[in-house]
Formats: structure tokens, C-alpha cells, sequence
RNA sequence: GCGAGUUUAGCUCAGUGGUAGAGCACUCCCCUUUUAAGGGAUAGGUCCUGGGUUCGAAUCCCAGAACUCGCACCA
């Protein structure tokens, strides 16, 4: 508390004795100093160069649109303080291009009103400064709405020098490692990220007026399950005991509807799945899993559509998109069709004829399809769904009915034992919901447990780990359920037509540099 | 994990086995109502790293690193 936060030779000796570690250059290094060495006069001056407050009184784009109608080389007398980053100076600073989060404005620095101290401390701002104006606002006869300043003060000193203005920043790896770079010199990537956080919201706000309770459950498991992937270990020291990152938290999320805490929950957060890295798919990744008892898998399909036109609609205020130069309609409704009935479509192929595990693998070598030697029925149509249909559902579709073996949390369909009542949502080919009628049963739901270990005896380690306690908690009895997961980067991806899962997560996974 | 590609100034990019280049940015001078770029001058390099071939390597070869794309795995 009583330490000066930034006295002037700690600025200066600290930057003097302490080169930036990633700017060694003696070319970098000079226009480091430069700038520190502006730094000091600003503070010779008298100045706090790392002030505590700037009044400001309005956004960039505040002032756009209330000025939109004044015109041409017509001055007001409205005062107005502005504040943001220095992205251009033209003429020795006589020109200022502003930039904050809603916009540019224009700073207009004229000896006429700004007092000869500040004109020749004009010069000691540089490109990449937060600074703060005030003035009054005209607008050019070049028709550029600017602040004719009377007082602008440094608020926070750029000490290196920004990309250039034209190319800007594209260097990918640059834009992920330093993503405070990027946000400033790209106006795509600061829409992009705005509307992840809008989207989040429009979810989370229409699920809470549709009375789902939003709940949190364990990151940090000792039984990775919910879903069919290679977790990430980790360890707690006082208990000495090796934890996973949750890969899904629909176990949990279950034991709170059989504890009826509500009879609609949802999560929406994190998981983590150690597993490749792809442009659609990052370790950690964002996951929103919604339970609502008295429900079913048909239910679950008119919420999917709900979701994703509400929020296409109040976000982006369309349902029509383009994703990469693909127009996709996300009109509701979405056609609703069997994995089965899309197989025989594309291929011919009726699975639904087919009894026994041998011929359906058959059937899949025919089509040219790859399939191990153990593979069952279900892991067969799957296979074949994958390879010759997936890729084809460009436009919303809810692919139905998938075999049971590799569904086992998803309940028996009501009409047909070898299937369950599970359903995957697909956009532009990528699932972007998955969903059953939960399996409620819990001795089925301990059969099930023991397929999969089963599998996991055929080396399978993806394959879902009993977890008594969730069979335990079905034993004192679940409603009937419809369960939903939505994978939330997947579907901004399509809403912001990103084509890498990295453009929608500010801070994606990266190797760290040697 | 496998394959292909990329890596040169702060940024965006050229580059021939023989002294390292441009534009923008930076610094200085001139210039005052401009819109990526007014005029002029200066300065700025671990050519990703380590080996090798060669009289000589940013360039050719080998190994490694990071990144990108594809495949595998998956959402």
C-alpha cells in the first residue's frame, strides 16, 4: 500500500535492465525504448503515466449513431470524452483513428484548442496507446465524425509496436498464441467471440424460461464415464488418489433428476477429452447436456430445433446461414429419419433385414466398408452410416434409432429390441445434438455396463467403466427421462461460419514454443 | 501417431549455391483538414534450431521444433 505503483525509475530501469523476452532484436529493442523513453517525458510532464480512472462518456458507436445525421463540416458544441486504442495518426498526430470494442472514432488534435503543452505532447503518442479525449464533436467535410479535443491524456502506453495496419495480423499461430493481438487488429475475431458469448446466453436464457434449473456437477471424477472417451488423469495429493477430467457429466446430471431436485436440470460448461486435436476438435471443449423427466427422445427433438432457430434467430436474425459457402436452411422443422432407413437410401442395404452379426458384417465389405472380425450388428450399420451417409447431411436432420450396443445409456426403442431410442442432430455433416430416452431400467443399465466391459476386454478402452453408484441411484427409481447434449462449439462454429474450432475458443490448445 | 506443406525485419511477403530484399511500422527532417500508403533520409536480420555436403548454405542433404492441412481417434 505504500509503494508507488510507478515511479519513474522503476519504469525506466526496469525496462532498461529487463529486455522483453520475446522482442530481442536490437531493432525491437529500439523502438521499445523509444517508446519508454516517451513514457518518461509524459510523466516529466506531470502526468500519472498509469492512471486509475478516465470519465468516459460515451462508446464509439454510441456517438456513430447519435451524430449519424450531422452533416458534412457541421461542428457541434457537445463536449464528449472518448477512450480507446490508438490505431492510426496521420499528419504528426493531427489525426487520430480511436478504436474500442463498438468501433473507430475519429480524434481531431488542432492547435486552435488544444493548449501548447499538449500539442507538443502530441508527439509522445504512439500507435497501440489506450488514451482518453475530450472535445466536441463535428463532423469533417470529408464526412469523418471526429473529436476536436481540448484535453487527451495518456491512460495506458503501447510499449511495442502493433502489426501493420493494411495486412494486419494473419499469421494463424500468432493469432492463437497471442489472441489480445489478434482481438485488436481483427474485427472478424472480436465478432466471432462476441457472438459465442451471445449465443451462451440466448441457450442458457431460454432454457431457464423453459424452468430448467442450471446445475453444476464434478469436474474432477474418479470414474470417467457418461461417455466413450480417453480421459485426462490427474491426482490428488492428500487423498493420494489418481482423478479424471470429466469427459461428460451426464451420470451426475442424472443422479440429480433421481434426486428430483428439480425436473429439469442443465449443465453448461466444460469437458475434457484427451484425445487429437483437429479444426473440430480441442481438448477441452464446451458441452451443454439438458435432462427433463416425463420426457422422451421426440421431445428432445423439438427442443433441438427450438435451441438452435432461437438462437439463430436472436443472435444472427436469420435461420438462413452460410457455412464456408454452403447455404443451410435451420428452419424448423428437420426431417427425423432412421439410421437404418438412411443406409438403405444411399446404399440399398437393409439392416433392418439383416439377422445375424455375419452377414451384417458382409453386408458392410460388400459396400467396401472396413469392419473387425468382432464386430456386431450394430457396430456394422454404424460403421456404414459413417462412411457412406454421414458426409451427405448437409442440411438439419435428426438421424434415429441406433443399435443398442453402442448406446449404453440410451433406452430400448419401444418398437424394436436390437435399437434404442437415440437420436444424433447433424449440420453440414457434423453432429451438433445427441440425445436418447434415457435408459431408466436399472438392471438393463447394469447389462449394459457389462457389454461394455466386455468390450473393454477386446481392448476397447474407450469403452464406458461400470459405475455402481449411478446403478444404485437408478435402483431407488428415475422417472422416464429425455436426455440432450449439444456440442456449443460446434454449433457457433456453424453460426459463425468458422471453419476451425479455434476461432471460436479465445484461448485454444497449443503446444507450448520450445 | 502417420503423411504433405509452412517457418526470412515489429507486421505482410519476395528471394538466385557467391555481400540479405520490398511495402507498411519505427527514428529524424520537411509538411497541417487527413482516410492502408504526403515527400525525403536513416536505422533495423539467430534467414526456426542443430548437424552435414561445399572453397562458400537462407538456398542442397539429415535430424529436431512449432504451426497448418489431411488421415487415424473422437464431439
Amino acid at each position: 500500500m505504500t509503494q508507488k505503483p510507478s515511479s519513474p525509475s522503476a519504469t525506466t530501469e526496469a525496462a532498461k535492465t529487463q529486455p522483453d523476452a520475446q522482442h530481442t532484436s536490437e531493432h525491437a529493442a529500439q523502438i521499445r525504448q523509444t517508446r519508454i523513453d516517451k513514457l518518461d517525458s509524459w510523466q516529466k510532464l506531470g502526468h500519472n503515466p498509469y492512471p486509475y480512472h478516465f470519465e468516459k462518456s460515451h462508446s464509439n458507436a454510441e456517438l456513430q449513431t447519435k451524430y449519424d445525421h450531422l452533416e458534412n463540416g457541421v461542428e457541434t458544441e457537445d463536449i464528449v470524452s472518448v477512450a480507446g486504442r490508438v490505431m492510426a495518426l496521420r499528419n504528426s498526430g493531427m489525426f487520430i483513428d480511436l478504436q474500442d470494442p463498438t468501433g473507430k472514432l475519429q480524434v481531431f488534435s488542432h492547435k486552435e484548442n488544444l493548449s501548447p503543452e499538449l500539442m507538443e505532447a502530441l508527439k509522445l503518442v504512439d500507435i497501440g496507446d489506450i488514451i482518453g479525449a475530450t472535445g466536441t464533436i463535428r463532423r469533417t467535410p470529408r464526412g469523418e465524425l471526429s473529436v476536436k479535443v481540448t484535453h487527451f491524456e495518456i491512460l495506458g502506453k503501447s510499449l511495442l509496436p502493433l502489426p501493420e495496419k493494411y495486412h494486419g495480423l494473419t499469421d494463424i499461430e500468432t493469432r492463437y498464441r497471442q489472441r489480445y493481438l489478434d482481438l485488436i487488429m481483427n474485427q472478424e475475431s472480436r465478432n466471432t467471440l462476441v457472438k459465442r458469448s451471445r449465443i451462451i446466453m440466448e441457450i442458457r436464457k431460454l432454457l431457464m424460461e423453459k424452468d430448467f434449473l442450471e446445475v453444476e456437477t464434478p469436474m474432477l471424477q474418479t470414474i470417467a464415464g457418461g461417455a466413450a472417451a480417453k480421459p485426462f488423469i490427474t491426482h490428488h495429493n492428500t487423498l493420494d488418489i489418481d482423478m479424471y477430467l470429466r469427459i461428460a457429466p451426464e451420470l451426475f446430471l442424472k443422479r440429480l433428476i433421481v434426486g428430483g431436485i428439480s425436473e429439469r436440470v442443465f449443465e453448461l460448461n466444460r469437458n475434457f477429452r484427451n484425445e487429437g486435436i483437429s479444426p473440430k476438435h480441442n481438448p477441452e471443449f464446451t458441452m451443454m447436456e439438458l435432462y427433463q423427466a416425463y420426457a422422451d427422445y421426440n421431445d428432445m427433438m423439438d427442443l433441438t430445433e427450438e435451441i438452435v432457430t432461437t438462437v439463430a434467430k436472436n443472435v444472427l436474425g436469420t435461420t438462413t446461414i452460410d457455412f464456408q459457402g454452403t447455404e443451410i436452411n435451420l428452419a424448423s422443422p428437420w426431417p427425423r429419419k432412421s439410421m437404418i432407413d438412411c443406409v438403405k437410401e444411399e446404399t440399398g442395404v437393409d439392416f433392418a433385414a439383416i439377422q445375424t452379426d455375419e452377414e451384417a458384417r458382409a453386408a458392410a465389405k460388400k459396400l467396401h466398408v472396413e469392419v473387425e472380425d468382432y464386430d456386431t450388428w450394430g457396430y456394422a450399420l454404424e460403421k456404414v452410416f459413417e462412411v457412406k451417409v454421414e458426409h451427405k447431411l448437409i442440411q438439419p436432420i435428426h438421424i434415429t434409432d441406433y443399435p443398442r450396443e453402442i448406446s449404453p445409456l440410451a433406452k430400448a426403442h419401444r418398437d424394436n429390441p436390437r435399437l434404442v431410442e437415440r437420436f444424433e442432430t447433424r449440420v453440414y455433416g457434423w453432429e451438433i445434438a445427441n440425445a436418447f430416452s434415457e435408459l431408466s431400467d436399472p438392471l438393463d443399465q447394469r447389462q449394459r455396463f457389462e457389454a461394455q466391459m466386455a468390450q473393454r476386454d477386446h481392448g476397447d478402452d474407450e469403452a464406458h467403466q461400470m459405475d455402481e453408484d449411478y446403478i444404485t441411484a437408478l435402483e431407488y427409481g428415475m422417472p422416464p427421462c429425455g436426455g440432450l447434449g449439444i456440442g456449443i462449439d460446434r454449433l457457433i462454429m456453424i453460426l459463425t461460419n468458422s471453419p476451425n474450432i479455434r476461432d471460436v475458443i479465445a484461448f485454444p490448445t497449443l503446444k507450448p514454443k520450445a
